[in-house]
DNA sequence: TAATTACGCAACTAAATAGTTGCGTTTAAT
DNA sequence: ATTAAACGCAACTATTTAGTTGCGTAATTA
């Protein structure tokens, strides 16, 4: 199944979620404690916008030992570039129109 | 002055808002009443929407004669298109690194 | 074995969100 | 001059969201 665009785009809609991505898009998995660290919030806070991403599938998590690591998973973010490129392709046919609408 | 790149993913992440860029972005300029004929909500709802999407940067408003004309603006997507890119290249470079690591 | 670390679960609060309805104003049509 | 259309503003409700705190449990460490 495919993934919901405006799930995803909901799940980045947050400054600190998208830290978040941002952050484990260099593809290293690391584990709550780890990320926590980085921010100004409590570990639950941090843990519940772990689980927002993990839901619409831009990260994966795994139980390891006593912690629980966190991976970045690049497909749902690839489909949403797709998604985009298809808003904006219909936007450059639109200028297309005008301009040769324009030009004749 | 750049656009908050979560003001936009959060603009985006709501079902009906994402139809209303959709409809939009053939760059064609449309009413309230206009836009409101295609959902199932009222007139108010689908104004909000909208002003949201305005205060993103993503649509913007005329006042022509009784009706508030809407239109898409491009940039702000274009820009999203680059931000997730970057976030795309951070991981394609971790790949990379992780094969030449795997390979030697 | 005892202490500590890392975490999950649940309850709770405050604030934001999505939506509605009612009313007034301006513009256009009859 | 009336009437109707399109909209803005404000109040209100219900739901979701972002965040906290407290407590219990499994895995390490000493």
């Amino acid at each position: 199944m495919q993934h919901d665009p405006a799930q995803i785009f909901a799940a980045l809609g947050d400054p600190n979620r998208l830290m978040l991505v941002v952050k484990l898009s260099d593809g290293q998995s690391r584990s709550i404690m780890r990320l926590t660290s980085d921010f100004s919030m409590s570990r639950q806070a941090v843990t519940k916008h772990l689980r927002i991403l993990e839901q619409a599938g831009i990260v994966r998590s795994t139980r390891v030992g006593r912690e629980s690591q966190f991976i970045y998973v690049p497909e749902p973010i690839n489909d949403l570039r797709s998604y985009l490129d298809t808003v904006c392709e219909q936007w450059d046919d639109a200028l297309l129109q005008l301009k040769s609408f324009v030009e004749r």
